[in-house]
DNA sequence: TTGTAAGCGTTATCAG
DNA sequence: CTGATAACGCTTACAA
């Protein structure tokens, strides 16, 4: 491997010299840094980030930690995420955390151990009081799902606002039994609950009754589970007319799963998600669908991140990504 | 930042001690190897992997530069992987190349400059004839798309295989005008080249004319421009009766702009992709598709690329992974 | 403007 | 079995 020192004989100087070169400082004669460059050229040398680092403490590296890389949701905000951090000179490292809050924690713990310089943590299932979060100043920032209630730094979903909305549409489009597939964990404060509390407000603005029997629960957020939903869904005796669904990929199953019993969207049912995976425009029917701002959401979080690395005691922050609501197909 | 010192401190041992214990290596008497143990846990000590890194020369990281993360292809690869790699010990940095020369050669340069231990180069556009290609003994392993010609270890899809039983398959269910709708870069050794061979091979093989009339390209293999093509294809006078998409992405951008159309898929026109994305059991109608074996790509390159780390000398290997064609409904 | 010395946290080596 | 010492490549502080 070349290193400083090996420049610095080769141009004939001290390896301060070379240091001072590489990093564009000042105090160094323009003859001496041609040759320098030239050296460094010559050598083909690169700075070693670990010394570097060894020396300053910052390894330049972001952990994102979010349930699945292969999602389109997941896949699409990472690649925000990725662009967002490489534009402040962080490089992204990604982890996956399978959804599970055990997952979630050695997420943090892993991202504390490689020394990466923060974590952006893509929660679902982590609660706000488990009790392995002990605070340890290290900089997270929560995105998108749970709610950590001010225990850090928060980028939210719009996740009630934004169901209320789609929830309305349906209503408006004269939906009238709406039912909504969603998860399961309908206790504490996340993402199911927001997005359920989203649809019952929507429902109670427009004086419609809650159904308990409109309410379909999956234990997880995936294609199959919204499939097998719209299966029971579509059973006998249901007169569902509507079809709120917690995320787009979700709701993709859904869809799925009506062409799978002859149900035609929208004239037999209307379906909107949430999310505006890249895919909801080219689905068959395209995905009426929530859409916050992904890009903002992630330029937020990088942002905030950077600024707790170079302030940890700064108070926490909560917002929320701003929406529209995307209407196509699905629902018309 | 707690060090090795502190806990050798804390501990009343040396620090050599300590990184006996950290590292699992024999010759600690069990009361001083539990004492360490121990003053590791009040201490809440964490190993410096840059200094570690320091000293072994390596990083620990694996390089994977992909065109595009949010791509499901990609993502879905990408999960394996990083899957692959933990298994190993490796943490994987994903780097996004945006399908462009530019950016591949850039991905390598980036790789290096981190000291990455290896990089995992998904290259779609790269040629095996650019000069930015001096070889430097780096470890490179190239992923599923061009062909390198024995420069690098190649885990390859099966291009030319795949794509002509899929064809062959559309010929069996009676079709007999199948367009392909593939990328514009019908020169070279390429994922695209490879692919329209092994249309070409199936239609020869049947005793089918090729007609040039039913050959549609397209400048990015994406969804929008999937769905281009279909309009086009599905204009006055085409009478096609079958479709060969390059990618499944874009298949799903086709199946949507036939039914932009008005098209129905089998009825009118049957339909295969390729790369068996999770997303294709779950189209309307669900998508025929090559389905490579995506582990098997996974668990080799990271194998390859780990046994070219130990031994640099060796000689570069060619593998293909094995595939199957789903059958599905776009064309039964 | 350039160079020298010390040290970041870890591990290999070798001595006790 | 345990410990002292010297690196790994770089940067900070200071001296020339």
């Amino acid at each position: 491997m070349v290193t400083m020192n090996d420049v610095a004989r080769l141009a004939g100087v001290s390896k301060m010299t070379v240091s001072n070169v590489v990093n564009n400082r000042a105090g160094v004669s323009d003859p001496v840094r041609r040759r320098v460059l030239e050296a460094i050229r010559q050598s083909g040398y690169r700075v070693n980030l670990s010394a570097r680092t060894l020396k300053s403490g910052r390894t330049g590296i972001i952990g994102l930690a979010v349930p699945e890389i292969r999602s389109p949701y997941f896949g699409h905000l990472a690649a925000h995420v990725i662009d967002e951090a490489a534009q402040r000179g962080f490089h992204v490292a990604i982890e996956q955390t399978g959804a599970a809050a055990a997952g979630e924690i050695e997420a943090i713990a892993h991202s504390h151990t490689l020394h990466f310089d923060g974590l952006i943590l893509s929660a679902v299932e982590l609660d706000r009081a488990d009790p392995r979060l002990a605070g340890t100043g290290y900089p997270i920032v929560m995105l998108g799902e749970q709610d950590f209630g001010g225990r850090f730094d928060h980028v939210a979903m719009p996740n009630e606002e934004g169901t209320k909305a789609a929830t309305a549409h349906l209503i408006d489009q004269g939906c009238r039994r709406i039912a909504i597939v969603t998860g399961s964990a309908l206790k504490g404060v996340n993402v199911v609950t927001r997005r359920y509390q989203g649809y019952l407000a929507a429902l109670a603005e427009r004086g419609l009754e809650p159904d308990p029997a409109l309410l379909f629960t999956i234990d997880k957020l995936t294609m199959e589970a919204g499939r097998a939903a719209a299966h029971r869904l579509a059973g006998p005796g249901r007169e569902v007319d509507g079809v709120v669904a917690v995320t787009d990929t979700v709701a993709q199953g859904v869809l799925r799963g009506l062409a799978d019993r002859g149900l035609r969207v929208p004239g037999d049912i209307r379906v909107v998600g949430f999310d505006d995976i890249p895919e909801a425009e080219f689905m068959v029917p395209s995905l009426s669908t929530v859409a916050p701002d992904h890009r903002w959401m992630a330029e937020k979080a990088v942002e905030l991140l950077t600024g707790r690395m170079s302030a940890p005691g700064r108070e926490t922050g909560e917002y929320t990504a701003p929406f529209e609501l995307r209407i196509r197909e699905s629902s018309t």
